[in-house]
DNA sequence: ATATAGTTTAACTATTTGGTTAACAAAATT
DNA sequence: AATTTTGTTAACCAAATAGTTAAACTATAT
């Protein structure tokens, strides 16, 4: 079959180059190796893919199209405020061990590109805050926490579960552990950040 | 005088070579770029510090000296524990304004060379949290705090004050801000944060 | 004044790298 | 069965880029 043979090769060079792009970001991909990882000549890519460029924004959209949905969990979600963020923390973890380069990827290459960022705004399924800001006064109102800003409580939960992945080398190095009971460390943290957080605001 | 000559070459070189690989890495630092900005002829680069790689490393290590004492403000000072979080705070965020791109520098070299980190670690001055782990567990003793594993709460400490910055162009575009208005968000960070920690663990 | 050591440049080289071309192979279409 | 379309490759090209060389220049010491 021709369409399952394209789509194959369409998929693997996808593949490789998400691969190669997440770990060594846009400057530091090769075409070539990106080519030698999906066992292909390096003249496909470009049959496909046209441009390094072009290559690199499907690979950009596909990571960004598969955080935006965690990120979403924080946001859009109906379920109760503390509710809500015991559930984001645990599954965030998850979700970082599936796609271990992913976030530092998508947070890098907006920082060498910020214009990314309007780009991807217009795109549906762009997480927004409005929801979780109303939940956020709701609680306070109803004096279920203490009074914060949801911008600062949303950096905050998005700083303690993003950061300790993507900082992991110099933590691991301050913290003077070794890889595995790192690993051990943010596994504790699948609970240890929720009550963290939720110890902070309630009342 | 010919040794001040030198020295202003040298640092212009260095002060150059900051600005192009803290912007754009070692992979996307280009040597010409560099020798443009420290307005010599590239082959000066060559005669001072001989390769990219040398002049990375010499940058890369200034990078990180200037970090390390930051660090060492949470981990090796003799204050109170609450007043030690308020401190370090409020002194990151003066820290980062100085050197935007600095803690993101170093934490994305270090993810792309995680061997990195053992180079660093024999050096002299290489924070240590041995000193902080005994604070916390006296403070836990004398019941000031709860119980909480001091990486635990070193972790999120450092996550709270270095993710704002490095996620910045994301967490601009999630919360729906302007650059004004973002920055007014860090600055009120500078007490936000700490109070957010102490909130957690106090009794 | 002259030798000497250090500094700086223009021009050059070798290699890497993104991208192209032309020929070939395999399917799909007629 | 013939032809068109799609997929794949090896060989090639031009631009970019790290690094080199040799000569010129400058300042200091002799």
């Amino acid at each position: 079959m021709d369409k399952i043979k394209t789509e194959n090769t369409e998929t693997e060079i996808l593949k490789a180059a998400k691969e190669i792009f997440q770990q060594k970001g846009m400057a530091g991909a090769r075409m070539q190796e990106i080519a030698d990882k999906a066992k292909i000549n390096k003249a496909l890519l470009h049959y496909y893919y046209r441009s390094k460029q072009l290559l690199f924004e499907a690979v950009f959209k596909s990571a960004f199209s598969l955080l935006a949905p965690q990120l979403n969990k924080v946001l859009n979600d109906d379920s109760d405020l503390f509710e809500k963020i015991r559930k984001f923390t645990e599954n965030y973890v998850s979700f970082v061990i599936k796609h271990p380069y992913l976030p530092n990827f998508v947070i890098q290459e907006l920082n060498k590109n910020p214009e990314f960022v309007q780009k991807l705004r217009s795109e549906k399924n762009f997480p927004s805050i409005e929801k979780f800001k109303l939940q956020v006064s709701d609680a306070i109102n109803q004096g279920i926490i203490k009074p914060i800003e949801a911008e600062q409580l949303f950096i905050n939960i998005i700083s303690l579960n993003i950061f300790p992945f993507i900082g992991e080398p110099l933590l691991m190095a301050l913290v003077n552990v070794d890889k595995e009971s790192y690993n051990k460390i943010l596994e504790n943290r699948k609970t240890e950040v929720a009550e963290f957080i939720i110890n902070s605001i309630k009342i």
